[in-house]
DNA sequence: CGGGGTATGTACGTTACCGTACTCAGCAAC
DNA sequence: GTTGCTGAGTACGGTAACGTACATACCCCG
């Protein structure tokens, strides 16, 4: 089991903010392909991953989707909630199954509208998923499957403990918003160099450095930004109020 | 000349609040290609565009770039301000000459941070604003040059009097992050077609209808998805303090 | 009215990715 | 062990966009 300060964003919330919302929150576990929110939803909870992953994707008309951002044990999935808008145009799918824990929008919206801190924190963590997703936006434009392959490989792994992650090529393909074929063989090119390593459904990276060395810009951009705008992790881990089983 | 309330968002505004800021808006003429923030920069204004229109851009490090979003009379330049980053990974652009309104940081903030209806309506545009970044990311993945060409230009379209825009087709593949000659031959079969007339750098469109029945679903997602956060544009017009002539 | 710059048109080979189709390998159930 | 399914590999033609190169057309300015 993990506990709520697994979840950086509620790890960086100062005592007071977070004594008054951990009453409430409630720990989930969040299946692989589980959908948690449909485009165009009313948000029912929000949701702060630990070591859980969530995608969110657009899907077009014709079925075709593409992942615009995900959200890990860094943030939260929700912001429409007190961004105002309650709902927004895309999905929100598990990529990788894991834990988490819910809150019932209400309760974040009264410590969001205190205006304190917490505010700060949440507003400074959109900002940092903007980047991503304009990272995103320019990234499809300008950029290779392999390179995009490596970006998301890399993304994914900043959310995990380990080196393996448990996704068919097809899933990626769905996330990339490109074929299957394609993911195939930009994986395969990244195999048998050693980078990495696959077998239905679990890939394993071998050789992080030289994974960094081969993906995009985007993938620093991105991770540098977050690092600027969220606090650097401290272990801080407010006192344990309730009992937890703090294994891995 | 234009008044502050030709801006959405500064009319939108509730009077107390407008009276409050309005003091401090400077009028300014913003010319075509003027950079108004560089990526990184610290925002030294915000701006509310009256006629202008103004292009978020993404820079690569190989000088290729890509259109983020766009901001128009609808909305604000500098939302990195009060999202607590205060400076953004994207370059801004004015891509049509116009006028609009700057306004100092601190004043824009300090009416922030009072959190009553300006914040929220600063909110529900950003969350706009998201929402045509997401819907860019997911037509640079899947849509053909031309369709997001009839987008790029309704979306022009839709933050400008008259059907004209001045714009040459190079700077028209920047935006888009395509060659030059792929937008020649786009804009080249929808003039054929008599959907759009251009010259040397001014482009008319001559059947919107038509226009709009050839563009992805990406523009009306993103059109409709302001119109739903963002009132009405209701015919208020704070009662003018100041003189103004205005005529267009 | 002629010259130079800028905007646009056109052409051609190249490439990355697509759509489709089929094969092969691992794993599970019966 | 056979069957069936899922995940991955491969192949092939098609195409949209690319890089590069050059040709025209318009406009301003002398």
């Amino acid at each position: 089991m993990t506990n709520p300060c697994c979840n950086q964003l509620l790890n960086a919330l100062p005592e007071e903010a977070y004594s008054r919302i951990s009453p409430f929150l409630v720990p989930v576990e969040l299946e692989l392909g589980e959908v948690l929110y449909e485009s165009g939803d009313q948000l029912r909870h929000v949701y702060f991953p630990t070591t859980a992953i969530i995608s969110l994707l657009y899907v077009l008309e014709n079925g075709s989707s593409a992942e615009i951002a995900v959200v890990g044990n860094e943030g939260i999935l929700g912001i429409a909630l007190f961004m105002g808008g309650n709902t927004t145009p895309s999905r929100a799918v598990v990529q990788s199954k894991g834990l988490g824990y819910r809150l019932k929008p209400q309760v974040l919206l009264s410590e969001f509208h205190l205006g304190g801190p917490t505010q700060h924190l949440l507003l400074r963590y959109t900002q940092a998923l903007i980047t991503q997703m304009t990272q995103t936006a320019v990234c499809n434009r300008h950029h290779t499957v392999e390179q995009q392959l490596c970006r998301w490989l890399l993304l994914s792994l900043d959310r995990l403990e380990g080196n393996t992650l448990n996704m068919t090529q097809e899933l990626i393909a769905n996330m990339l918003g490109v074929r299957r074929e394609g993911v195939t063989e930009a994986a395969g090119r990244l195999q048998r160099e050693g980078l990495i390593q696959y077998a239905r459904g679990r890939i394993e990276v071998l050789d992080r450095p030289r994974l960094e060395a081969r993906v995009c810009e985007c993938y620093q951009v991105v991770k540098t930004e977050f690092e600027r705008l969220l606090p650097p992790p401290e272990e801080k881990d407010h006192e344990q109020t309730d009992m937890v089983t703090s294994a891995p």
